[in-house]
DNA sequence: AGCCAATCTTGACAACGATCAGATAAGCAC
DNA sequence: GTGCTTATCTGATCGTTGTCAAGATTGGCT
């Protein structure tokens, strides 16, 4: 008996495709296949014909666009919870970094597409900044000490920390670094060690220059 | 009176054209379009068909690796050079790092071939760490003080200093960051604060978990 | 001179992003 | 109900891509 999915009596007019693309298109993400989705297999896994997203999206980039907010979301999201688990006392910023790299290592081919996006925008998407994985470095940032009045030093610290969770987010992953990771007890440890080289030394150590 | 550039009587059998498409995957590479380069173009460029490059490399991605190489090797001596610009007494940590980003800066295109390359290859070419710009961090961190014996957290710390280096040379071009760049001072004393903030502690910080 | 192997071209294939005319359905007027 | 408008989906098509197989061309060796 082999299954009929296409003689499903899916109506001509799919009730929201826009959604069913972005679901298929997030299947296609999380299964394998090496990152760059194909238009036309979204297309595929929603059961439409390879013309029907564009009556949605502008462009192949504009799907990726709405998939990468999806996962931005779900990254801060991740971050959140992790955070909730690490007592005051412990390095909260080293907490984050760990979350966003685990993040991006347990869904690399969302994350290519939520940087690419980023890349291609020339700038992170304001919600992220607003209300996202920006806000909760920052709130961080503020609570190991640094000024919250000073607005250069918050954004030049907060940029310094997203930069190195991004180096090692996109380093961490190479075989090459297995034995280090094995020597030191696991990924976990590796990335603790890793990241809390890279944390600030602290706001005064260089004041900005007028 | 058109410009006959085709019936230029190129032989039959090129003399080189292994070289002669490396030299055309590069300047196609320099000239703008985006970085992704398409192996038909390359061949065009070097004046032959679009099966001919087959010859030479198994897969369009063996071509991009020969790009790569070059780059690696560009990218070494840009740092050879400006190393030797440093005061020993200044942080010659940051000065590399500031012309690695500054080379991501000046051949995007390149570098994200360079990097592409590695992530399939989940390593580093091996010529980069035992004579390239791996090489080069890890005598200057030798120079700031680490025990060059401890292999351990000599790899950990030029591992971290890489990551730092290339998280900064892939978030730096956001148009975002472009008045707090003014605020500092233009370019160079931002990617300066930037990689100072991220600079290790120093060796002895946390000492490696048996 | 004659052959071999390396090299390059021609022609083809499937898959891709994108566009267009046309089919289909839903919503709303009356 | 009938007729119109509009949003949505299909089918066909174009230009491009990576890749391959078969044939043409050439330099080098004997």
């Amino acid at each position: 008996m082999e299954p009929v999915r296409v003689a499903e009596p899916r109506p001509y007019h799919h009730g929201d495709l826009r959604r069913a693309l972005v679901e298929a298109g997030r299947r296609l993400l999380e299964a394998e296949t090496g990152s760059d989705i194909s238009l036309r297999a979204v297309a595929r896994e929603a059961g439409v014909s390879p013309a029907a997203p564009y009556h949605h999206f502008r462009d192949k980039s504009e799907l990726l666009d709405a998939l990468a907010m999806e996962g931005w979301d779900q990254l801060a999201e991740q971050m959140r919870v992790d955070l909730a688990l690490t007592a005051p006392g412990q390095d909260r910023l080293v907490a984050l970094g760990i979350a966003y790299v685990r993040f991006s290592r347990e869904n690399p081919a969302i994350y290519r597409v939520m940087f690419d996006c980023s890349q291609n925008h020339e700038a992170m998407p304001s919600k992220l900044r607003e209300e996202g994985a920006y806000r909760l470095v920052c709130d961080a940032l503020i609570e190991t000490g640094l000024d919250p009045s000073d607005e250069t030093g918050l954004e030049l610290a907060s940029t310094a920390v997203w930069c190195a969770a991004h180096g090692v987010a996109e380093m961490v992953g190479f075989r090459e670094f297995s034995p280090l990771k094995a020597h030191l007890g696991g990924e976990e440890a590796f990335l603790r060690a890793l990241l809390s080289r890279l944390t600030l030394f602290s706001a005064e150590r260089e004041s900005p220059a007028g």
